[in-house]
RNA sequence: GGGCCCGUAGCCUAGUCUGGAUAGGGCGUCGGACUUCUAAUCCGAAGGUCCCGGGUUCAAAUCCCGGCGGGUCCGCCA
């Protein structure tokens, strides 16, 4: 909603500078002033046109606000050196923000693309690490505000059942002896991953079992012992099972699970193989392998082992290809890890004419002492965080509510642990590296709790109006009054409001989440200071301010629902 | 060795793509505010060689070149 405002701005603008015969660049910029002082937009359009004109930019403002019509929206504007400097009438602004914001603000209109999106896609060679979840976290993230944004989204989760590491799983299972419970009662991802740390281990011990399990791997690419298939698959459903557990619990969804052994089984690998095979670009020696020199990569991409059976890489082509055919972007959240095998990807895909895939790369969590393996069963899991973050909330709510039931505490706890957790990936730019600290993770002052904080206070205090009913605010009819003099408050919390359909668009085009957590931040703020200072219930403006409480309800609630986090109504 | 990413107060970080006013948040520290719609809050203060050195520009945290430090990749692994 902001946008209008921007809007008129660049039009009364180009008005002007046609008034003045004045050439109008292609683009004016505009940019917001460090300080409310300086007005709600600037723009430094005299430099731009300074150089082309020979004119002193100094000269050229003052031609321009000489010559500009204010449009309705702005109570003035004013030069301020060589900025132009636009002030808002909030009077108006705040009717058309109040007016606009219903249950859906945030959601922009439909576009007709299609995302396909691919997240998360561990290996189900155990449970999930706080190494995974920021990819869980930026995808799922993404997968809500690109909806918001009017994408068509399909969340995808891609699981490696024909890996060596799955392998290694399933030679554990039939060459030590055990029942997988032997390993504990914990859920089951985490007891393959007990058993995965074993085998490793086993293997360290003898690298005969290598060729076992390559053999392994052979044997369940051919697809002809049934009963190997079935330990395979069955391996993988207790491990994705457990894994889509503690994805729930993070409020992560995906709409379908991939089996990348499909892609084998029906051929597509193969088809690909051909289909590159007839382009100048493949070499045939022991191996069959894809040479990219000329897009600059050195490394040759290796296609089929020489042992003919496919690998990894050659089933991500045919898996992109998949991808490619259903929607109209493609999207892949990786490890920047696999930058350079992204890259091989991309260009095997334009050899064979369908689009590339747009990739966010995220750099690594690491804990202090060093990276995460699963391999060498040192790791932080995911439902070990989700716990200590739900146990440390729940000591926090018990200083301060000692009033609730258990089961609410339970409740609210719950999401606010959850909440900490996203908010703190979500907060960073995915190309900076973390280091996991528990303190830092799970910050109950500020951060995401005072978000869902602030929240829950615009409820409660909705709730002591006699117009607030079961979440509902029955003063739809009621004009805003012309005489609601707004405090400063007010205005930074309309303005901040208004904001919330431009980040969600500037979001969604960057495919970046971190500045909604941001956004959060300011609006928590905002309204916290709001509410510290200007009264509502009771107050001349109550129905006014009753309104704009609503609508910074709303604008928190969904702002907090595009990053996954909930808006609990008590805290 | 080569490629990619990162370097902003004691700590974490936004801003870098698209150069523009006093570098924006948060944690921590210090000082204030609960008989008031919930203090997980608010008000105030201190704290900065924007890694270093050059260059481009009316203007550089931002663009270019060269360094330094950290991460990561360079498998018939995934």
């Amino acid at each position: 909603m902001f946008n209008i405002i921007k809007n008129e701005a660049l039009q009364s603008i180009k008005k002007a500078l046609n008034k003045l015969n004045y050439p109008v660049p292609n683009e004016i910029k505009l940019e917001i002033p460090p300080n409310p002082q300086l007005g709600d937009l600037a723009t430094t359009i005299s430099f731009q046109l300074a150089k082309s004109l020979k004119k002193n930019p100094m000269v050229i403002t003052a031609d321009i606000c000489q010559n500009i019509d204010i449009p309705d929206i702005f109570s003035s504007i004013e030069s301020k050196g060589t900025y132009i400097n636009f002030f808002v009438d909030y009077k108006k602004f705040a009717k058309i923000v109040i007016a606009g914001v219903n249950n859906d603000y945030g959601q922009l209109h439909k576009n007709d693309k299609k995302i396909v999106l691919e997240h998360t896609s561990a290996n189900p060679n155990g449970p999930l690490h706080i190494g995974h979840i920021r990819n869980s976290i930026i995808g799922d993230s993404l997968r809500r505000t690109l909806s918001a944004a009017g994408y068509d989204v399909e969340t995808q989760y891609y699981v490696n059942d024909m890996g060596r590491q799955l392998a290694m799983v399933v030679w554990g299972l039939l060459n030590l002896n055990k029942k997988l419970e032997d390993y504990g009662d914990n859920k089951k991802d985490h007891l393959i991953g007990k058993l995965y740390f074993e085998v490793n281990e086993k293997l360290k011990e003898n690298p005969e079992i290598e060729k076992e399990v390559a053999n392994l791997i052979m044997k369940y690419e051919s697809g002809e012992d049934e009963e190997l298939n079935k330990t395979f698959t069955d391996a993988v459903n207790l491990c994705i099972g457990g894994v889509k557990e503690s994805l729930k619990n993070l409020n992560v969804y995906h709409d379908e699970f991939v089996w990348e052994g499909k892609f084998v089984r029906n051929g597509s690998v193969w088809k690909i193989i051909d289909d590159l095979k007839k382009t100048k670009y493949t070499r045939e020696s022991e191996v069959l392998s894809l040479n990219l020199e000329e897009f600059g990569i050195e490394k040759e991409l290796i296609l089929t082992r020489s042992n003919g059976t496919s690998l990894y890489s050659t089933r991500d082509l045919a898996y992109h290809m998949e991808k490619a055919n259903r929607g109209n972007v493609v999207l892949d959240i990786l490890g920047s890890d696999h930058k350079l095998a992204l890259d091989q990807v991309a260009h095997a895909m334009e050899i064979l004419g369908a689009k590339s895939p747009e990739v966010i790369f995220y750099e690594f969590i690491t804990l202090p002492e060093g990276s995460m393996s699963t391999r060498k069963g040192v790791f932080i899991s995911v439902d070990d965080l989700v716990d200590e973050a739900v146990s440390r909330a729940k000591e926090e709510l018990k200083i301060r509510r000692n009033d609730l039931s258990d089961d609410e505490m339970d409740k609210i706890a719950f999401e606010i642990g959850v909440g900490a957790i996203r908010y703190y990936i979500a907060r960073l730019s995915p190309e900076k590296h973390i280091v996991f600290e528990w303190d830092e993770a799970l910050n109950f002052e500020r951060g995401c709790a005072s978000i869902q904080y602030a929240h829950a206070r615009a409820g409660k205090l909705l709730s002591k109006s006699q117009y607030y009913e079961d979440g509902v605010l029955s003063l739809n009819s009621y004009n805003i009054n012309d005489n609601w003099d707004l405090e400063d408050e007010e205005i930074d919390l309309i303005r901040i409001i208004s904001k919330l359909p431009d980040v969600v668009e500037e979001s969604g085009n960057m495919r970046r989440i971190h500045n909604l957590a941001q956004y959060l931040q300011d609006l928590a703020n905002a309204f916290n200071r709001f509410y510290k200072s200007v009264p509502v219930i009771g107050s001349e403006y109550e129905k006014e301010r009753l309104k704009l409480v609503y609508s910074s309800k709303i604008a928190l609630k969904n702002s907090l629902n595009l990053l996954g986090i909930s808006a609990p109504n008590v805290m």
